[in-house]
DNA sequence: CTGTATCCGCCGCGATACTG
DNA sequence: CAGTATCGCGGCGGATACAG
């Protein structure tokens, strides 16, 4: 891999980057998660939000316009009163959802290690 | 996966809830994706800072120092003048790599899809 | 029930300067 | 070369109130 190549165009304004930066914001990964560990790939907005305690309807919502945006994520409006709205996700994200199970259950397997090493002090020695 | 298991777990503060949130921080999945990629798994401190443009020295060190206190990441200390540090991957942090590479390979091969889902300004209908 | 609109505190992270 | 110390701003994201 020399210098110069372009291999290294994950650092600057290319998919791989941009997709990294998506799952910087706090829920996106968990959104994603749990639409398909949860509910098979498709829930009401209201369902979703109960799933995920602790967040706020402004960042349920925010994410899933960003991955509506991102085309990882479908929203159907029922036009119904009062309002059903449905997000389900696309093939894209049912793709995308992969590498973050993976994620999931290789943090599930490790997690008496993660454990173990996360609690010391960063340890500086000498 | 019925309501009350205890499935939804990883909505607390568990395992894999603490490794996503090593993932939000900006540099984390970029700086071991690019010790693994670009150097198989190990490297000293300013290759690897030169390796990621735009990265600060202070989020290098301190994306380093959680990725060690993670288990998933080693460092050591040469104790020479001048200073020499290498970074290596440990066996769990091997194994991390290997989801994060899928997310990479995954928004490489998906960036037309994704670029051209991206520009369009959120649009919600009616 | 599904959103939208403000207000605002906290902190992630970049810039800069300094040390061994 | 590797690392620490400080300062400061931008913005993420929570709380709250309001709307259709």
């Amino acid at each position: 891999m020399q210098p110069g190549s372009n291999e290294d165009e994950w650092l600057e304004d290319c998919a791989p980057r941009r997709v990294l930066e998506l799952f910087s914001t706090k829920w996106t990964s968990m959104v994603l998660h749990c639409l398909q560990a949860r509910h098979g790939g498709e829930a009401r907005s209201g369902v979703l939000e109960r799933s995920l305690p602790g967040i706020s309807r402004k960042m349920l919502i925010q994410t899933l316009r960003e991955l509506e945006a991102s085309g990882l994520v479908e929203r159907e409006d029922h036009d119904t009163v009062p309002p059903a709205v449905d997000y389900r996700l696309t093939p894209l994200g049912t793709l995308m959802v992969e590498p973050i199970e993976l994620v999931y259950a290789w943090a599930r397997e490790n997690a008496p290690a993660l454990d173990a090493l996360r609690t010391r002090p960063t340890s500086r020695r000498r």
